[in-house]
This record gives C-alpha cells, structure tokens and sequence, in this order.
DNA sequence: ATAAATATTTAGGCAAATCTAAAAATATGT
DNA sequence: ACATATTTTTAGATTTGCCTAAATATTTAT
C-alpha cells in the first residue's frame, strides 16, 4: 500500500468517525485537498483492491480490512506522536508534521518495539487514543468545554482543533492537558466563559472553549 | 528531493567512494538494481538539478551539492540504525531496511534531536563513520583481517559485507566490533586463518577473513 | 414537474519512475 | 582498420496520482 493510498483510508476513517454512514467524494477531496475527480480516480482503485465499498454517486464505506489498515496507520502516527514528544522534546505542535511521515513506516517489530520503549502509552500528545495492536482502543467520556455548564469541573483531556497556532495559544495560557478547569461563569451574550485553571482565573472566548475537551468531574 | 532521487544520490557516493573518477550507467544500475535505460532517464533528471554532472556516454559524478546531500541522507541512515539497535533493541541484522526507509524522513530537528538522544554516535552498528551535521566524519586506519599478517593483532571495527547472512554467521561464532583478534597462522593452500578472539581460538575461511576490518594494534 | 444548481464521473493530459525493444555510440579483437 | 561485441541512449508503453474541462447524474427550488 503506498502512502497516498494510506493517507485516503485514514481520511476516510476520521470521516466516518463523525458518524456518517457513507462519505462523499466531495468531503474527501476537502479532507485531501485535492480535486474531486482525483478521489473518484483513489477510491476506485481502493474499491478494486477491497479496502472500501464504492458504488458510483453513493460516496464510500470502509470495509473491515480498510479500517483495520486506517487503525494501524492512526496507531503509528500517535505513537511517533508520544516518541517525539517524550523522548525527542518536541513540543506538541511540533509532531503533526513528522508524524505524517513516519506512520508510513513498515515495520511491525519497530511500531512494537516503539510501544514499549514509550510503555504503551494509551492516548497521544493532543489526548487522541491510541489503538493497541489490534486496534482497539480506550475511550473515554468527555465534552467540548463549551458545553459544561456554570459552576461545573473537568480534567482538561484533549484538543479539538490540534492545530499548531491553537496548541501554541494554550501553551501561552498555560493550559494544558491534566489541568483541573473549572467553569466560574458564562456569558450568553458572546458565549465566553469565566474559567479557573488551578489557582488563574482566566476569560476565554467561544471558540477555545468549543475546542477543548475535559472530562466532566463529579461535585 | 524524491525518496527514488535520494537513492540514486547515495548509490553514486557510495559507489564513488571505491575511487572512481566517474560512475558509469551499467554501475550504477546493478548498484540500483535497474535497467540501465532508466539510470539514464533518472541521471539526466538529476544533472538537471544541478546534483551532479553527466555527459552522455561520459557516466556520471556528483557537485559539490550532490555529494552534500548524499551525506546528509547518509547521516539519517546510520543514526536511525544505531537508534534501533540502542534504543530498541534491534539485531545489527535487522536495521538495514527499517533505515532504508526511515533515512528519507524530512525534518532537521529530528535528525539532530536523535543524534543527540544517542549522544552523538560516531559510528554505525556495522562500524560505518556516522557524518556530523557539517557531513564531516571520522576515519580510523582499518584493513581486511585478511590483509593481516600472523603473529598480528587488530580490534575488530567493521563489516565489509553487511548482508544478513554474514551478521548472523558472525553472531554465531561470537565474533563482535570491538574484539581484539590476534592472527595466530594463516594457511596458504586455501587462505584461511587461525585466529584467536578473546580467550577463544577459531579457523575462519578466506570469505570470511575478507570481509572483517580490523584496526591493526602494535606489538 | 420541470428547470436550475450542485455533485460526481469521464475524458484526456502530465510528471515521475519504471520497463522492453530498437537505434546509436563506444570499445575490443584480430 | 574494420568487424564484432558491449554499452548507452532513445522511443514508446505502463502505473500512480494528480490536474482541467466536459459530460452526466442527482438534488433543490420554483
Ligand atoms: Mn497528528
Ligand atoms: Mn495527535
Ligand atoms: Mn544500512
Ligand atoms: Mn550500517
């Protein structure tokens, strides 16, 4: 399987994460950045070798072989994700990048190997999960910081948005995963939000608030 | 630069390093394991980008900008061997192809990140000059053990032949880098030596001998 | 229900990297 | 020197992955 090749089943797969049933060629080809008629070219091709179902105008569906194919992609990608950050001291909006390139690595002594150098890490650096080798992995409940009500708490436990500029806005807040936040107040008409972060008090707006995940906590 | 333009780069240096002025087009397809035809369509796109010199029928030789690359791919290679074999407990035999792969990941701060997570290794595991970040390596006097006189001794420092199969023949026979080896008698009829490693006395074959560098050690 | 808008596929082309077969240049042997 | 052998290049094809433009199917709106 070629890197493009592998690149498609995961945008596929984190397509359908969202829950629909079938995707679009035009949602993969803005997930690929690339042309529609480039997709249609891919999944075809894919189809033929039995890694998706495709019936034409019906967009696409993973078969159990492409998921499994887009699980181990996803678990090399998060793994070298952890190794950059734990053992390398990449900062967390540092490893997207690479990470794209080695989870295209073959070698399945080096994706275990590496699993136990870092002692089989559970979620990544942006709080994603990563799938052991059988492709199973932990979920865990959490809600967008903008959902939790006033007076609420939660573990800070992940990004929804992981890109660099956002990652780096956290860092200069000091937020980051693990903390403890705790909803003060909301404000309905912008709906920022009044937030303490262990002992700071800090104001952020909507759009933060809507990107980050907690875990909701009890009392 | 491509992973396919990369090869060829590091085939040419590696081939050039033999003495030869200038590469010929059959050298350097068996050295890639292609059909001469296509060494020619891939040099020509090569010279076109400045990262080397090529004459029709004149064979090839890298520029300054070529050679630079080489070594730079080099680098990633034999770092990334020495990371498998010291961090993830790899056999020197089983490095080879994961480095092939891994050699072509692009990212500055990763190379020297792992160069320094390894404490900046000088040579590889099979006792290959690892180049800095300037290209620039150390060189150690060696020759062949079979060049070695009797009553001569050497430490082991290097494999000419780094296949699998001769690894695995050395491993077997506890025969290691850093060994101190003494010639105790070489036979003339069929050139295989006596040899003592360590406390232990062996007869090699020519084969072999031929393919063991040894560091020579007065007295 | 029909027309207009949108989505998708097809057709045809291009670049990279490979191949085979044929042509051209170079090297070798008598 | 000249014929023969070898090496190298060219020509033409193939596969992957992408593109643009045109054709076709589907969806939406009147
Ligand atoms: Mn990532
Ligand atoms: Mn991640
Ligand atoms: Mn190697
Ligand atoms: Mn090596």
């Amino acid at each position: 399987m070629t890197s493009s090749e592998e690149n498609y089943i995961k945008g596929i797969f984190h397509l359908s994460q969202g829950g629909q049933h079938s995707i679009t060629t035009s949602a993969l080809a803005e997930k690929m950045e690339t042309k529609p008629s480039s997709v249609t070219d891919m999944v075809k091709r894919l189809a033929e070798k039995g890694l998706l179902h495709y019936k034409k105008y019906q967009g696409v569906r993973l078969t159990e072989e492409g998921a499994g194919h887009a699980l181990k992609v996803i678990r090399k990608h998060r793994l070298w994700e952890v190794f950059l950050v734990d053992k390398l001291n990449f900062a967390w909006d540092q490893v997207h990048e690479v990470a794209e390139q080695l989870e295209h690595i073959e070698s399945e002594m080096l994706v275990d190997r590496l699993d136990a150098l870092l002692n089989f890490p559970e979620f990544d650096p942006h709080g994603d999960p990563i799938p052991d080798k059988e492709g199973r992995f932990k979920t865990r409940e959490k809600k967008l910081l903008s959902a939790m009500p006033a007076k609420s708490r939660g573990i800070c436990v992940g990004v929804k948005d992981s890109s660099s500029q956002f990652l780096k806005f956290l860092d200069k807040y000091h937020i980051e995963l693990g903390n403890t936040i705790e909803v003060l107040e909301r404000e309905s008409f912008d709906r920022s939000m009044h937030i303490q972060v262990g002992k700071r008090k800090l104001q952020i707006s909507h759009q933060i608030a809507s990107n980050l995940y907690v875990k909701p906590q009890p009392e």
